[in-house]
DNA sequence: GTGTCAATTGACACCGTGTCAAATTGCATT
DNA sequence: AATGCAATTTGACACGGTGTCAATTGACAC
């Protein structure tokens, strides 16, 4: 990739993120990334053959620019089950207020690909769950109350975009708030003897 | 309206419905719906004035259907709080799965309207959970961790049909398994002493 | 200068929603 | 049986947004 083409690109992710975090529920329009990108549409299908294409490539772009599987990785490092699941909500809870200007926009979408691509990276994150939830078991930390798969779908769904975008859009909770309560609920549910 | 009116008008009704409960996650076209019922598109449109005055009309008619008010205000007479709580639960899941494939399609839209009416139920929904929750803390029953306001959100976000959405489809819980788990959770977040 | 690569121009096809006017069918009244 | 009205159909079209195509321009490198 040519230093130039990898600029134009570059700019066109740029702007398509910009775009996504202004729009305020609207729906972005290939041109309107174009012309923030201060590029002609059909270069922009130069470099991403579909919108659908171009919001995945987005949110890899986030991934990078928060460097956030490091992130989430460095949670795995926690000492105590307990602790390890505090460190993965802490991640993941600090991951989608970024990723979530492009989360709406993809999960918007009723396009196939766009679907499976949203869909793939919920699974990951209840990859994530589960490992974490694993790990509490591992240390005789996990609630009596519920298996391992259980309590990874319920965790899993606890921490969905959508439960954020419920507080703290719809009901308006500071981030600050979301988490705590995330942590509270989590711990009281799924840790055993609190 | 006449009767003839009425009956193309419940056609058309009952034909959307039909093919919104089969759309596997697909969308449904105005057409599809005028093929179902018989008519042609135009017809449609002499109905229902767009889209989504269509899917909203849908909504209400599997209120009917199911007399959904009914169902829900009659939890409003259980005895104490605690009862009253689960007899809402018990009613607004046993709603979720009937309004189910309207409410999808009708999130899925990014219209104005479509929005707006769907925010309008949730709202409604909101209301219902405050209520509840009034209630318990009228008996005393309320976790002194949460004061009316964060109880009623946290209600309202556990009991989303977003959430019911994940359990239930994605991760391929039973209905029995997930009205059990609601149950379990908003008795052992929310009420006191448990 | 010539060749190459990136980007632009302008046109067009497709799909789904929504609109319009004119024609047709069915049914009731007299 | 003829008239009139209401419900429906027919066929056409506009619009917005995505995606495609071919021809052209501009810049820079050799």
């Amino acid at each position: 990739m040519s230093n130039q083409v990898a600029q134009t690109r570059i700019r066109i992710l740029k702007a398509a993120l910009k775009r996504l975090e202004a729009a305020d529920g609207d729906t972005v329009r290939v041109s309107d990334v174009a012309k923030e990108a201060g590029v002609t549409r059909q270069t922009l299908y130069l470099y991403f053959r579909t919108r659908t294409e171009l919001l995945i490539a987005v949110t890899h772009y986030v991934d990078e620019l928060n460097a956030s599987d490091a992130r989430l990785a460095a949670s795995r490092t926690a000492p105590t089950g307990l602790a390890r699941l505090e460190a993965y909500i802490d991640a993941w809870t600090a991951y989608i207020p970024e990723i979530y200007p492009v989360a709406r926009a993809l999960m918007a979408m009723n396009e196939e690909d766009a679907t499976a691509a949203w869909q793939q990276r919920m699974l990951d994150m209840w990859e994530g769950c589960e490992a974490a939830i694993k790990r509490l078991k591992a240390d005789g930390q996990l609630s009596p109350d519920y298996g391992v798969k259980d309590a990874s779908d319920l965790l899993w769904t606890l921490l969905s975009v959508r439960n954020w975008e419920h507080l703290r859009i719809d009901r308006e909770w500071s981030q600050r708030k979301y988490v705590k309560h995330m942590q509270a609920i989590a711990r009281r549910l799924l840790v055993a003897g609190v």
